[in-house]
DNA sequence: CTGAAAGCGCTTACAG
DNA sequence: CTGAAAGCGCTTACAG
């Protein structure tokens, strides 16, 4: 059986109060007392139990983090800025001490907001793709009945949310491929996506090519089962209509990666014949043939913006907060 | 306040007994008493506290897992090997109605053995990069204490660890390669690394070789910030040194992806010239340019194994088990 | 500085 | 089938 403080007072000649304010570090014990339940508890290799603990508290020191997958999705095939959003969440919660649950959610077998509510949090997050309706559905009721959270990206209202300084981002890209040399521009990206960042992208990316005469051409990718599949399809239609183009801004890295492999497909060289940019500075944009060049959002402030928001901020004053992005030039433009 | 189940029996006109009861599900409540608790509870919002039921049941329903991390690695720069085995594992976990606490480890700092002493866990698993030897040591160490858990890959003993088929991932890398009428074979993986796995997918694939005649070249990667820059500077040195090199088995997809950025920067074409097969299957092998050719370990597989062994086997008697791999043919091979 | 006691919110053995 | 009560292992106000 595990030993509990009654065992280390036992041991340390003191009374169970006593242990657990030594072990508290609470002011107000002696020093050689506080030694003497020190040492005794680890000669028990004693641990405080964290369920009695926190229920005694009403805290439990831990952040939930909900990830919102596609239905049907391999785990392993979630886009790989999510679980890079996760590590710096996970490193952020971590430097206050803090615990983090993960959830990844998908369909209403495993839909759940009720990590504070029953205690197990005292603060949730919700980032993942926006593409599931259903899943935003049932956070949208959930927030209505009183299960508060922060999101990343999110479809917008009812959340309280936080994201990249899109508009920036499509400006820097804009800003870039014109200084290359590039005129006949396109932005690659779903239109009409619960992906509010999406657009913002887009908006940013038109305005300041408007700003200098040009007009993008703005394409959709056809369906696809993901969206480098549909960032391959996007860049061979978008071709073979309008052979010109010189420069592509793609809404993400995974659908710019797509592009990047419709482009080389059609025999055209990149950056040679299309500059190419997309989004978010994954890993695998690192690795592509040329390296991606494209917009990264700072993901330590993230992670650390994301926390402070869910732990501090029970107004949300935050809400609306954006997180700088930097254009880091690779191979691609 | 959030409601407690007294509120819940009071508006229900039932004893909190009673309550407690109906909600669980346990036998012998009547219909329409549960039914009418289930409304009062619905009515009042209430969630069962997880730590009062916890403390009370001695189990958390919840599996801790540890990520083992490079000192000073950027979160966003874990192998995504890593990622994806968290998802799998996720999986399994949800699919039994646990929760997954995370915590990525990298330092003194932040090493931590305690989830399942402290309660807050049932079990734990370990995974990540073998090549922190302090972080291993501390889990040794934290074993020979009587702290329980169980890992993927590890430095071998003490712990219990599952691992993928390396042995027979390294014959089907060496088959498949003579298969493609390749003759001049290497392999590029740390030699003295405490990753047992990259031993054991040498060996195989040595042995396989040797039993059509073949002796292939055994390349250490040198020093580099991380294995991707590994297999590329690989690259160089090995066809510098052996020109005519035509297949190499990296020891790990990330080092396959530099390798075969290796390859290409001296001219050569893959598979052309060098056909390449890499290990893990990670997402970021099929947007690369070919798309690598790789060993897969059945990560559903491992996930529900990795969880089933912390979960349901105290003795540990799966320890030492083998995830099955199977060989994705892409573009390099 | 230390101890005895109350109480956090549950689950379940016991009694009816 | 239901209720009153004990107890899980802590933290801390209260008293000394």
């Amino acid at each position: 059986m595990r030993p509990t403080s009654f065992d280390v007072a036992e041991r340390a000649g003191v009374s169970q109060s006593t242990v657990s304010r030594a072990l508290r570090n609470s002011p107000g014990v002696n020093a050689e007392t506080r030694a003497r339940v020190s040492a005794a508890a680890r000669e028990l290799g004693y641990v405080v139990d964290r369920h009695a603990s926190s229920l005694r508290l009403k805290s439990s020191e831990t952040i939930a983090l909900v990830t919102i997958c596609r239905p049907g999705e391999d785990r392993s095939a979630i886009n790989p800025f999510y679980f890079a959003l996760l590590g710096s969440i996970a490193a952020a919660t971590s430097a206050r001490g803090f615990n983090l649950l993960v959830s990844f959610q998908e369909s209403e077998a495993n839909f759940r907001a009720d990590f504070v509510a029953s205690g197990l949090a005292d603060a949730m997050i919700v980032i993942g793709t926006t593409s599931n309706r259903a899943a935003w559905d049932y956070f949208a009721d959930a927030q209505a009945a009183g299960f508060d959270f922060t999101c990343w990206g999110s479809p917008g209202d009812p959340f309280h949310w936080m994201r990249s300084d899109n508009d920036i981002g499509g400006r820097l890209a804009a800003e870039h491929l014109v200084a290359r040399g590039r005129r006949i521009l396109a932005f690659v990206g779903p239109q009409r996506s619960p992906q509010r960042q999406f657009d913002e992208r887009r908006d940013g990316f038109i305005a300041a090519l408007e700003a200098r005469g040009i007009t993008p051409l703005i394409a959709e990718p056809p369906a696809g089962p993901d969206r480098h599949a549909q960032g391959v399809a996007a860049a061979r239609e978008l071709l073979a209509a309008h052979p010109d183009i010189d420069g592509i801004f793609a809404a993400s890295d995974m659908l710019a990666l797509g592009v990047l492999q419709g482009i080389k497909e059609t025999g055209r060289s990149v950056p040679g014949d299309v500059a190419l940019i997309g989004f978010d500075g994954i890993r695998a944009g690192t690795l592509a043939d040329p390296a991606l060049t494209t917009l990264e959002p700072d993901l330590d402030a993230a992670g650390e913006a994301l926390v402070a928001m869910a732990l501090e901020d029970a107004d949300h004053s935050r809400s609306g907060t954006r997180i700088p992005v930097r254009l880091a030039v690779r191979g691609t433009a």
